[in-house]
DNA sequence: AATTGTAGTGAACGAAAGATCACTTGTCAA
DNA sequence: TTGACAAGTGATCTTTCGTTCACTACAATT
């Protein structure tokens, strides 16, 4: 089917250009990892460019719908213990998720040269996660579960070092595990610079 | 001379390597940034990967005598505010530096098709800075200008963000200001949550 | 002054790239 | 059953790539 061939031209594009890049990557091994002849894929796309935009676009959407939309927002924790495996969680699956990976390396490879690239590797890298977590620290402040204090730069200061450790792992996935045990350790320091201890969560003047 | 046009080619190279990355450079567009024709450039290397080659020899030796070697570590500051403004000048050098900006870029752009430029991208992004904010917060606790915490921990929690801004103004240099702005206010938050006051620092037991 | 090595030239080559086109096949609506 | 259209094929075109080579110009060495 049209649609099909169609899809399956994105994910193998997503796939190479992922691994080599737009310019490393050519028609012909695009074709071939499909199982078709090279000017097949001209029945889809009219050039290499059409092929691109349609995956930027892809992109975007889904961004858009994964990580922008209301309903996809975790939910406040309850307790800092619930916190930090909430950051788990998220950590596992934006690492082990092979879509979500190849979609930063592509956005890795491609910033310099694309303009909407580069934007969302902005939003996907450091914006999206800092306003994340910045309505997540308002609300753990709100809930006394977080020292008050500004909840947007408690945010930055835990989203960016997360994220260096997820581009370690797109980047030498050999050190995953090391990787995960660090977001952990960090996790808990964080909560423990500003995490209010729940014993002390009933005091009052 | 032949050893200034080999320079020369090196830093034309790193200049549009970084720009296209290495896949969408090509030796035309290098000799003629150089003001000779196309072959000229086989004169001084066999071949592109040669250059590709001679240009990471090159930044993996800048890197060890800029970043790696003693005499080249920041003194370790005397007050917190002495750390704040190092911390600053140390950003805004690495930021406008345009050398590091295109080193960083090109290791951006090849770190998952060459291994050296992997290895030399986890140092320069992750590793490196971490080691030696390490080194001077190790030397602040001892110096009471901050407080007992590992020190580990806290260079990881400091440079990573930083780190995540100076990759921001490599992708949207517009934003350089905004992100030099972001430093500082992230370095004083920071201070202001594991720095001592100095004023407590001759309280006794 | 003669020689030799080297930086740079310009034409050319073969391979690989993106793309086109006439053609075959298969599917579904009329 | 037939006609039409979309999917896929294979040969082919053009351009661009990295690279080679015979050649020139010039600087340093003998």
């Amino acid at each position: 089917m049209a649609k099909d061939t169609k899809e399956k031209i994105l994910m193998t594009a997503l796939d190479l250009f992922s691994k080599k890049g737009y310019e490393g990557t050519n028609i012909r091994e695009l074709s071939a990892s499909l199982g078709l002849v090279k000017s097949g894929v001209y029945k889809h796309y009219e050039s290499k460019e059409a092929i691109w935009n349609a995956l930027l676009d892809r992109m975007i959407n889904y961004y858009g719908e994964r990580f922008g939309s209301v309903e996809h927002l975790p939910p406040v924790p309850d307790s800092l213990e619930e916190f930090v495996s909430m950051t788990m969680q998220m950590v596992r699956f934006t690492i082990h998720d092979e879509q979500i990976v190849k979609m930063r390396k592509v956005l890795t490879l491609e910033q310099y040269r694309d303009e909407r690239a580069r934007d969302l590797a902005t939003k996907h890298f450091l914006t999206g996660l800092t306003e994340m977590f910045t309505r997540i620290f308002s609300d753990m402040m709100a809930k006394d579960l977080l020292k008050r204090d500004d909840p947007a730069m408690l945010a930055f200061a835990y989203a960016t070092p997360i994220s260096a450790l997820i581009h370690l792992c797109d980047r030498e996935p050999e050190k995953t595990e090391e990787a995960i045990a660090q977001v952990e350790a960090f996790s808990r320091h964080f909560i423990k610079t500003y995490g209010k201890d729940l014993s002390s969560a009933t005091e009052g003047p």
